[in-house]
DNA sequence: CTGCACTATGAATCGCTAA
DNA sequence: GTTAGCGATTCATAGTGCA
């Protein structure tokens, strides 16, 4: 299969205008948080998130599939010992723009940064917006599900008492039926609190996020060959996984300093993609939820 | 040191107006969440979800003292396949009102509601939202400081299978590379995620929360002697921890069968005190973070 | 007292059917 | 059309009983 990653260098507001109307299966981005210091890369002030926000979310809806899904990595800044409300200012705009707020995911970092202050501990939890043009959307549950509990071992060997009144008062048609949903049943679904380390990169760049969490959300909500995009891309995470697991991909990104490193790295990994098979068996190891 | 439990019965909107301002430490309390069937308790629709609690919330700010916390567990629900914004919608109301959102505190709840649905996975959180007064409000971080070296023993020795491979694999990291960081210290402050189960009280009633919640923020925000809040009282698992804590506490409940039980038991349990010190012994088992 | 087997059930959500 | 009621689905935890 023979898939392409498209980076291009350029204000995500205007540069997504390019792209053709429901052409993306999955936009998964961390934009930069809002802060205070303008000299910081982006730097936002919260009280114009919404405004600055909202006319890229409107080319992001008209780019979005309808049967895709926009994740939305963010989590508020504490502006004066109080936590910024933009956030949630944000998803209710963007509800009167159309999308649908299907679900917040909870990404718990595991090794936050340390920390001590006089009114607050260590913040070590951020938000994952799922947002939807649809109700009905694309979502492939099996490919993220975990190991199950210990206890399916015995579980397996004897149904429970309880079980079966439950199972039996259902229809008269038995449980047999619901003992082959159990058999040979190693695995469970996820929830909607992932856990993942945060990623100590000792290359010359810093991610917002670690690999995991693109690669989860690209598994649960696309295949091989549909297209991923990225309209703050950043060190490239989400282009570089996507290309891994044998998804297209978009990635927009203004700072010419990313936009030239990417673009570096990305001809590199393609050397290396004449063995997809092998990567995508390592890239199988990373653990999730 | 004496102590009182003050246990109200009638709509808390009205209750609270009996109560002095300034005069409590600590409101904790989880109202009924928003419910479209008017037919379970206390069932508030989503659209009416605001207009209802902002009279309540009111009057929580004139009773709490300049130097309280008051901690809200909430969890909006799906209706149509979106998540309600009216937890958003509170919040933003709330400030209006005087209050600063200082804090989100997640609990994830291991144990959470099984179940599978094509377009979303199990909730296993919900929000712990902190409110002040003032930017300035008592904090005593110490008392909820987890004994490193205990909880990592324990951890270590208990951690099946499958937490390690749901937890661990993931990076390179490995479990024992991180457990080096703890060793020569002997406690660690917590952060703002919360780890507790669900109690699965096979009792004659049940809570909303399990006791280890309002625990951690009894603690953390009072001292012995303090008074703890909750209009919305339940099955009363707020005034059982506040008064075996050593905290005064009032609760508020408009349904008489839930204040004839708690009423009930609250006298058996002042019997128990004069064996304090071994009830806190026990109590300590209740896991967190 | 420890360990293992087994039981009970929890702030859930979706889709269908009846009113 | 819209809304309310009900069945089906499903996993981690504590508690109990017994060896």
């Amino acid at each position: 299969m023979e898939i392409y990653t498209d980076i291009r260098l350029g204000d995500c507001k205007e540069v997504l205008k390019e792209l053709p109307e429901n052409s993306v299966d999955l936009i998964f981005t961390s934009p930069p948080y809002a802060d205070q210091r303008k000299s910081t890369y982006g730097g936002i002030h919260p009280t114009k998130y919404v405004d600055w926000f909202l006319p890229i979310s409107e080319q992001l809806l008209r780019v979005l599939k309808p049967t895709g899904s926009f994740v939305l990595n963010i989590k508020e800044r504490v502006v004066n010992g109080e936590r910024s409300t933009y956030v949630m200012e944000l998803i209710i705009e963007m509800r009167k723009q159309g999308w649908l707020w299907t679900e917040e995911y909870i990404w718990h970092k595991k090794n936050s940064f340390p920390g001590k202050w006089p009114n607050r501990f260590r913040d070590s939890w951020e938000r994952l917006l799922q947002f939807n043009k649809q109700k009905k959307f694309n979502m492939y549950q099996e490919e993220v599900m975990v190991p199950m509990g210990d206890w399916a071992k015995t579980r397996l060997k004897n149904l429970s008492e309880t079980d079966k009144t439950r199972d039996e008062s259902k229809v008269g048609s038995g449980f047999g039926k619901n003992i082959s949903n159990w058999l040979g049943r190693d695995k469970a679904y996820p929830t909607n609190v992932l856990h993942l380390a945060t990623e100590c990169n000792n290359k010359n760049h810093s991610a917002a996020f670690p690999e995991g969490l693109p690669e989860w959300f690209v598994k649960l909500f696309t295949k091989p060959g549909d297209t991923v995009l990225d309209p703050f891309m950043g060190s490239g995470t989400t282009n570089f996984v996507a290309q891994r697991m044998g998804r297209n991909s978009v990635g927009i990104e203004i700072k010419k300093e990313y936009y030239d490193m990417v673009k570096e790295q990305i001809e590199e990994k393609k050397l290396v993609l004449f063995e997809p098979k092998e990567i995508y068996e390592t890239a199988k190891h990373n653990g999730r939820n």
